[in-house]
DNA sequence: GTAATTGCAAATACTTTGCCACGTA
DNA sequence: TACGTGGCAAAGTATTTGCAATTAC
């Protein structure tokens, strides 16, 4: 295992997470993933189709998210996208509304200091952001 | 009826759709909202009520979907949201996650340069972007 | 031992479509 | 008149929940 699925599991475990197989296959599926992924995807997916129920991905993705160790993306699909929030790394996407691709940007985000504004005029906590670039792809068009 | 009004009439007018009252409710209803509804939002205020089906709400919102004139946000929420496009009129969100609540926020996006960057090096035909913030506001924290 | 976690199945929520009647241009 | 549009009802898709059995701590 990387250095970063065991943080990842520290982490759950210092949120009082019980370290079950589903939970350490799920983390293992996020961190290969090469980006937001859904809960059909991860339940699809070899290792976590034979080992667990949708519904406890479900139950295990909302828990995560709960912790602030998952993030719950509100993209352009019906389905809702997950990804791990790895500390000190922001992403942003550049998205195919045509078939649907999604792209991470790796360009520094622009948004920080608006960011910082806004924690401080208006008090909100836990503050983030999500930045999404809708377009149609070359080949698509 | 408010210059608005008129002018995305017109708009729906030119890009080929019938003015039937549906439609010119709908944009009505959308003018006034403070800011993206969805279609239930839009299915169960007064005018729309009693005017006509949320299938047709739904596919008038596909057709101005389509035709550039309202936008469909993929928010956190199950449900899509829907808003007006004004040209030349950008809204980022502040969005509390406690209680759901929507808010435009009117600071000056700084996301456009490197919209520009993105268009310019990627080949992106019709690119736009979604900026939202989330967390919890003062009054749930 | 105890409380968190899981599987299975059923219930919800929101969206999407089919088909025929209707109204706009 | 012709074709886009609308109503109604049913189907589809993703999410969410109840409950008894299981498992981690």
């Amino acid at each position: 295992m990387s250095v970063s699925a065991d943080d990842t599991l520290a982490r759950c475990r210092d949120a009082g997470l019980r370290c079950t197989k589903a939970l350490e296959e799920l983390l293992a599926a996020l961190l290969h993933a090469k980006g937001p992924v859904t809960l059909v995807d991860l339940a699809e997916s070899p290792p976590l189709a034979s080992l667990c129920d949708k519904a406890t991905l479900y139950r295990l993705l909302l828990r995560l998210t709960d912790k602030g160790i998952v993030r719950r993306l509100g993209l352009h699909e019906r389905a809702a996208y997950f990804t791990l929030i790895i500390p000190g790394d922001h992403r942003d996407y550049l998205i195919c509304t045509q078939r649907g691709s999604i792209a991470s940007i790796n360009a520094p985000c622009p948004v920080h200091e608006l960011e910082e504004e806004i924690r401080t005029t208006t008090g909100f906590q836990g503050l983030y952001h999500e930045l999404k670039f809708f377009g149609v792809c070359p080949k698509c068009a």
